[in-house]
DNA sequence: CTGAAAGCGCTTACAG
DNA sequence: CTGAAAGCGCTTACAG
């Protein structure tokens, strides 16, 4: 350990503030106050010159102490249930590019799914100021709960939507995508066609269900509540899908996965079982992460634009906190579904709606 | 749209404050602040009275202003390179995860490896209050010009240093790894080796050159300079160096890349190329991100902690934050090589120091 | 153990 | 166009 013994508190200790440019220019701390905020009101030459002692002394802007006067913050907190699964990085990202577009900044939380730490990082967050928040709750998330904790806050739920939740909310077409799937399966003879994935109050999951029940129903196949098998959506749950499937007397010979990381799960076990996936069993997943096209099969998803949605929900936060108006506006993006080599049959790559 | 009329600045309006928590105490405000402080100076029975009220009132501590007059901020910004790269995801999720461990809470911001939004985001977080920086810089930073942006801050810098640059330093071995790496596809009988990827200036790259030159050297293979062929490291950069490299009078035969994504690229180009990977051409890898061991064939790749090394650097960020001391300690973690198909020769996949 | 006073760095009416 | 004053919600000596 080398470290040098430079005291940061010093530099802290002797920070410039608006009367330090206000002294050196010879002005009130109003008018430089006022340069600060841009009016037009100030005079051209004395701008210049309060703009030239900012640079001189090397003033950096205290937001903390105009937000405390003037309770406008330009902070947004943006929590997130599991940041490793690519599909939540890009949302993340494009919240993050929404900020950046327009002057906010976010903290960020990464829950790992855990509503105790979601619940410490919401407190959190609106103790230091967060002027609102998009939420991709974890599994299990108690709306009344996330309601209590966000009260007077404006909020925008991305990807996923709380029952009864307050605030904007910006979603796939999740029930028309899983159709498109199914149906794609059904095109390619399979009748027996699995879901796997998603709990019991997870919204995203019930539409997929939902989808994929239209589908069969579409072409006149009874829906077998076997098929049906829930439980998290983890690569872990993926292999295990796929086991209890073959343990059935009759088993699936098509799934359609609730996201792209049960998808790998699943081909995983499902060559572990000696099936060759595209052939002997077919295979589609969920969000279309950038992985999907990189395997082997390639993965046949229905695709989710995660960053498009992420920046749609930090907009309309944006907007929220700007006028000063909660809204519950409802956004529903595109879920498109993406052919390649993982359901066979496919032997160029297309996209369906 | 259907935006409800609830104005949130009414919530914000009626905020309660610790005067509003005194006042139903029957106490001061110096006595609520010292209980929030944890204070065991305050009487037990008054401590209860005030936490009751405090809940029942639905107080929220505002930490803006508490820094605002302690001058101690809990905040810590992040500040990385590219969020995509499932690499640096990994490293902001250690940050974060080291965060909530001590109760810090992080600004994000993905500069997309772009100076100029670097220089900004920079800016805006010390603007916003952040008492201390992990970054990981964008190529090309100007260290001189950081150093500006960050005067009077604690830094630490995590994956990617900067010449001469100030701060707390946690890196891989990069050197090591890419040493084993390379010893290890001599032993598999290569001569004609390439290096894929990093830029003049990258010190990343700089060091896992001289690796690669290591290994060769023990070896007794001259360094053929044509075969480090450098650019920016992503996904495109590793195609265009297969095309390139195969260009050569004498091509190479395996090639050491200077991350997984680049390798990922590489292997495209080269069975568009009609090579069968791991079999005509060996390919490793950088990073052993989780989709190096999903591929097919799997990758080859020299593992480095990105979580690990988010997490450290939080912590001595922290640590110089708390001490007000600046540090420059410099932390060095593991670089593995581990070995799976991509570069043919080993039918069981290990581990190498 | 508790309270009164000052002050952190800003913004915001209000005068002039 | 510019300045003096008050105040945002806290903490921090300082008394008592």
């Amino acid at each position: 350990m080398n470290s040098v013994d430079h005291p940061t508190s010093e530099a802290r200790a002797s920070r410039v503030t608006i009367v330090d440019i206000a002294r050196h220019v010879g002005v009130s701390k109003s008018t430089v106050s006022l340069v600060l905020a841009g009016s037009l009101l100030v005079h051209g030459e004395t701008r210049r010159k309060v703009r030239q002692a900012i640079e001189e002394l090397g003033y950096v802007y205290n937001r903390g102490a105009a937000s405390l006067r003037s309770s406008h913050s330009s902070i947004l907190g943006m929590v997130i249930n599991d940041l490793a699964n690519p599909f939540f990085t890009e949302l993340a990202i494009g919240i993050e590019r929404a900020c950046q577009e327009s002057d906010f900044i976010p903290f960020i939380a990464n829950t790992g799914e855990n509503i105790e730490r979601q619940a410490q990082v919401i407190r959190s967050m609106r103790e230091h100021g967060a002027a609102g928040l998009v939420i991709c709750p974890a599994v299990h998330s108690d709306p009344g709960e996330i309601a209590a904790l966000t009260e007077g806050l404006p909020v925008a739920f991305a990807m996923r939507r709380l029952e009864g939740g307050r605030g904007s909310v910006v979603v796939p077409d999740n029930r028309a995508g899983a159709r498109a799937a199914v149906r794609h399966l059904i095109g390619l003879g399979h009748r027996r066609i699995a879901f796997f994935g998603g709990l019991p109050g997870m919204i995203v999951g019930e539409e997929r269900v939902a989808g994929y029940r239209d589908a069969l129903q579409d072409a006149g196949i009874a829906f077998e509540p076997s098929f049906v098998i829930e439980g998290l959506p983890t690569r872990d749950g993926g292999r295990a899908f796929v086991r209890m499937s073959l343990k059935l007397k009759k088993p699936p010979t098509a799934a359609l996965c609730f996201s792209d990381v049960v998808a790998i799960g699943a081909i995983h076990a499902l060559r572990d079982a000696g099936r060759v996936v595209g052939k002997d069993f077919a295979i589609i997943g969920f969000d279309d992460i950038d992985e999907a096209k990189h395997m082997s099969p390639a993965l046949t998803s229905v695709a989710v634009d995660g960053r498009g949605l992420g920046e749609t929900a930090a907009r309309l936060l944006m907007q929220q906190i700007r006028s000063g108006h909660y809204a519950d506006e409802v956004q529903i993006g595109d879920a498109l579904l993406v052919i390649r080599a993982s359901c066979g049959g496919a032997q160029k790559s297309g996209s369906v709606k």
